[in-house]
DNA sequence: GAGTCAATGTCGCAG
DNA sequence: CTGCGACGTTGACTC
């Protein structure tokens, strides 16, 4: 991995074409080719970039270019398509290359797929009653947990980490249509979450849907205290 | 812009949870308080990251960490999420700041917006008519263009860079809700691309919309000859 | 601010 | 390898 600050105009020529005027920028030349130029801003997304497989060539300006002032030319070429990226270097603030070694990987803590499955075993949590089935399918995607409640109720659960609106929307839709299923009636719904926003809260029980706030650590600790990670 | 060659582990508690063993990577903070924790592969997306606005700390590793070899701890929090991102560093490899000053932005061309400009004056391409109005609204959102043809058939056209399944879907919709307007009929459908894929070719002439390549380059030297880059 | 749609999207999985 | 869908999507634009 090397990182160049440097003062540099970029032309971008492949999906579309894209250039960008003379600035500082921060150069990144990663081990396969690939080139990110960022900016002082903005998110993870860089000003311009080539993408994995690339070869990076460095040619010496020509008269044209030397008399701009630009004393470097990357010429960044993707191995497969013709996807081409030339950056011109006016002046080189710092460079510096580093080897990183082996990258063991980003490990995604399954935390809702985790809760969904304590919870199809905890249902008293939910006001009790009996699992139909986790991932209840539905045309438009499978419901998290179907229950039965002690008075014959069906109730479709949707669980998330975080309770926002949008989960409060899915839910409403699968209701929606299980509620046209006459096998599947009465029919309520139910939204459970570690933490619940308060207009998802408003929104849900303005629809009718019960909002329940699931203890993660406690459900964990009761089911297999073993399983805490940390 | 600061970046930081280091040895580190890294643990992200937001929209889900995720954590990082300990390697060297390459860390970037930015003036408005994000952070990128970049590996040397991938693509231009951040191993794991902070989106800005946020506010890094840094603070003393506590006793357990300090035993395992950790010698400083980052904290960077979401100003407006509860979104957290700890990063604990072992071994600084390297640290280099500059101030990078202003960013001029990156400059596009040959986007869907200009394809789009370009095919409303260009009209006879599509087989001639007049052009009734460009973003045509709908429901459910607006059609690129709406022309009415020589025979006073309306045209609806949606125009995409690439012509894949989801824009003939897209164009499906929109003649779905305006064959229900008693004013606009007769109706068709056009679907204008510079590349159509077989299978969304098929799909839509199975629907009855006609299929139209574009050529860009020839369709902007007609217009104005004066705005080709190269 | 919320909603909608494009993106040089990227990424991962299944067929 | 391709199609399909999700994403801590991000970004641009409208209402």
């Amino acid at each position: 991995m090397r990182t160049v600050y440097a003062t540099c105009s970029v032309e971008y020529s492949g999906r579309l074409d894209a250039h960008l005027e003379m600035a500082n920028r921060l150069l990144m030349v990663k081990a396969d080719g690939s080139v990110l130029v960022h900016s002082d801003g903005g998110s993870y997304k860089p000003l311009n970039w080539m993408s994995p497989p690339a070869t990076m060539k460095v040619r010496e300006p020509d008269i044209e270019e030397a008399e701009a002032g630009v004393t470097e030319v990357w010429e960044v070429a993707h191995k497969k398509t013709s996807d081409l990226l030339v950056i011109r270097l006016f002046e080189i603030i710092a460079d510096v290359a580093h080897d990183l070694g082996e990258e063991p990987g980003l490990v995604k803590d399954g935390v809702e797929a985790h809760l969904q499955a304590l919870l199809a075993e905890q249902v008293d949590r939910l006001g009790g009653g009996s699992l139909v089935r986790r991932e209840y399918p539905t045309p438009i995607g499978p419901v998290d947990l179907m229950i039965r409640d002690g008075e014959g109720t069906y109730v479709a659960v949707e669980v998330k980490r975080r309770g926002e609106i949008d989960g409060v929307e899915q839910l409403t839709r699968y209701l929606e249509l299980l509620g046209r299923d006459p096998l599947l009636q009465p029919l309520r719904g139910i939204f459970a979450a570690q933490i619940i926003k308060p207009q998802a809260r408003v929104l849900a029980e303005d629809r009718g849907i019960e909002c329940v706030i699931l203890d993660y650590d406690e459900m964990r600790g009761i089911d297999h205290p073993e399983d805490r990670l940390f």
